[in-house]
DNA sequence: CGGACAAGCTGA
DNA sequence: CAGCTTGTCCGG
């Protein structure tokens, strides 16, 4: 992609098909250099004292326009140039991606509109690797391999699982792992996990079950017989993938937020679908896009259903709203689980700080900055200043404006009134108004403060209030309790219920299934109660809120029954013009195609195609527009 | 991406 | 016209 058009593609084989000519001369070897923004290929020949140390993939040295910089080989033996005066390359730096993943990276730079050096980096080692290890002898079950008695072994072509949130995903994995080495598959079983800390875990147990699991990027690059990771490992630089496995498929994490918006698990089904390998997604809670595109098998009902968490809804719909955050099904949760000893209650709330919408107690006026006119909130210049019965407003607050930044003192613009009603109450307030109630104390969590809150200090018990961060920091607790689930529910994406319903997942797997001993409550507050989310988490089986899903989606012509591209910068709309074809010049047929943009506000575009082919195909063939240019694929937030 | 080089601006 | 900035081009 992106690259010289000229040599075109020949197959590799040092020099073996050159012409006559060249016979004599050093072979040339097409060269990507590590310059990102830089989407050309440069040939340069390979001196014969080099020859045995470069293949396709290996990290070069090169001299580029008289700067020394890195580079990968990605061809051996092309017809060089005519009329261009070749160097030869500066040196070798050590092993690279092995061919194959230099075609995948390829793919990806196609399918995620990104440069190629972003995916060869992500396949390279981090330092200097000069030669790689020799992998440890899988000692197989010889005698069953030939016996075909048993299981059968699991075939190629990606399959979805679906596996309740507190059900051990162990027996699967090792499963995939032995079902590889039972069909005698030379290569790797690559297991993606969502987070770190769950690597390290998996690892560890695969371990001690005699599993050899791969160090460092050498040992993978050397065929290691498994290789677990998080996101990164996708580009494991395993040669050839005998099968592969991702937990949580549903995990945003596995998705790069940063422009290329490449996802882990669509790299993952393409290497093994690349080398006809069988690659199980696994969730409790799979998308509507991974129902649409793999075949789902569920298992047995009542088992996947103990393995969801008992999940009490909180109709808030007949509340007075005076009780604001706090209902009373809620401080008598909170009451009766805190003191178990079975971890701290957590509650979640999405919303930072202590009032984040205010209004005027004797005028009703909102309280909005008086120079952009976005709404006011509160915010204190003493810290901790701790008053009794936590009122809207204390001594030394001032109104802050998160869009422009001007903050004005605690009175009302129009009839000068000091006293506030808080509307819309931030984690720090309901902290404040939680502990008023409970007579206890109550530990705020929020990303913002990383390492305050000890993990011990938190998991010992207690009762604990933060973001959705803190489903993240806590690993189990008594009760996990949704304060303002709809604004989960009615986020303004169209994943929104998806997104929902992983939480429910994640504060599952903290306070364990309905059918385990000791097991806790996940507490839902809402007033949308027959919400096809709430349904799926009373009932542990998400069928049917994804079929709704999948409806709609075909209705609106969302993902998975489109490809979008959301295009940002100060030239996005003549680039989407580009895109949509207004004034290209190529052959068929040009005008109002498949292919539209639409403005989202601001400098964003979206471009929506009927699928990838079409989208990233277009979006290939559009030179880019100068200047700063961000194009991300498969954008959530629209 | 970043170096080379050309065109444009300034001050005497 | 030297000395500097700004912009465009291009690399093997």
């Amino acid at each position: 992609m992106g690259g010289d058009a000229e040599g075109g593609r020949v197959a590799p084989g040092v020099g073996a098909l050159s012409p006559s000519h060249l016979m004599a001369d050093d072979p040339v070897i097409r060269v990507v250099p590590d310059i990102p923004g830089l989407a050309k290929q440069f040939d340069y020949t390979l001196p014969v004292s080099l020859r045995d140390s470069v293949a396709v993939g290996t990290r070069v040295r090169i001299v580029l326009h008289g700067r020394r910089v890195g580079g990968w080989v990605v061809a051996i033996g092309v017809d060089p140039p005519h009329g261009v005066e070749l160097r030869g390359i500066d040196g070798v730096t050590g092993c690279g991606p092995p061919p194959e993943l230099i075609e995948v990276a390829e793919w990806a730079a196609w399918r995620w509109a990104g440069p190629l050096t972003t995916f060869l980096r992500a396949a390279s080692p981090e330092r200097r690797v000069p030669r790689l290890p020799t992998p440890p002898v899988v000692t197989g079950p010889e005698g069953e391999r030939r016996s075909g008695a048993g299981e059968a072994p699991v075939g190629g072509g990606a399959s979805l699982l679906r596996l309740a949130p507190s059900s051990d995903p162990l027996p699967v994995v090792l499963e995939v792992v032995d079902a590889a080495r039972r069909g005698a598959r030379p290569g790797t079983v690559l297991v993606m996990v969502p987070s770190r800390g769950w690597a390290e875990r998996m690892a560890g147990r695969l371990r001690r079950r005699g599993v050899p699991v791969a160090q460092g990027w050498s040992e993978a690059a050397a065929g290691w017989p498994v290789v677990v990771g998080v996101r990164a490992a996708a580009w494991t630089p395993a040669p050839r993938l005998a099968a592969a496995i991702v937990l949580d498929a549903h995990d945003e994490a596995y998705q790069e937020e940063r422009a290329p918006t490449w996802v882990a698990w669509a790299v993952a089904v393409e290497r093994a679908r690349r080398d006809g390998a069988p690659c199980v997604l696994v969730s409790p809670c799979p998308t509507a896009e991974l129902v649409h595109q793999f075949p789902v098998s569920t298992g047995d009902r009542s088992v996947e259903r103990a393995g969801w968490p008992r999940v009490v809804v909180a109709d808030r719909r007949l509340d007075d709203p005076r009780t604001g955050l706090l209902s009373d099904a809620l401080v008598d949760l909170v009451r009766r689980s805190v003191d178990l000893g079975r971890g701290p209650v957590v509650c979640v709330l999405n919303r930072r700080g202590r009032a984040r919408l205010l209004a005027c107690a004797s005028c009703g006026v909102l309280a909005r900055c008086t120079r952009c006119g976005w709404p006011a909130e509160t915010r204190s210049t003493t810290d901790e200043a701790r008053v009794k019965g936590s009122p809207a407003t204390r001594p030394g607050d001032e109104l802050a404006c998160r869009r422009c930044a001007s903050v004005r003192p605690v009175v009302c613009a129009a009839c000068g009134s000091g006293r506030f009603k808080v509307l819309r109450p931030g984690v720090s307030k309901v902290r404040e108004d939680l502990e008023a109630l409970l007579g206890r104390q109550v530990v705020e969590v929020t990303g913002a403060a990383p390492s305050d809150v000890g993990e011990d200090r938190v998991s010992e018990g207690g009762v604990v209030i933060g973001t959705e961060a803190v489903l993240h920091r806590v690993r189990r607790a008594a009760a996990v309790a949704f304060l303002d689930f709809d604004q989960h529910l009615l986020a303004p994406r169209f994943g929104a219920a998806e997104d929902a319903l992983a939480l429910v997942v994640r504060a599952g797997r903290m306070v364990g299934g309905r059918g385990q001993e000791g097991s806790g409550v996940v507490l839902v507050q809402t007033r949308i109660p027959e919400h096809a989310v709430i349904t799926a988490a009373v009932h542990g089986d998400p069928g049917p809120l994804v079929a709704e899903e999948l409806a709609l989606r075909r209705q609106l012509l969302l993902p998975p029954f489109a490809a979008l591209a959301l295009v940002s910068g100060p030239t996005a709309e003549e680039y989407c013009r580009r895109v949509v074809g207004g004034d290209r010049v190529s052959a068929g047929p040009v005008s109002a195609g498949p292919v539209s943009a639409v403005p989202m506000g601001g400098d964003r575009w979206l471009i929506r195609a009927p699928d990838h082919q079409v989208l990233c195909d277009r979006l290939a063939s559009s030179p880019r527009t100068e200047g700063r240019l961000r194009v991300a694929l498969d954008p959530r937030d629209v």
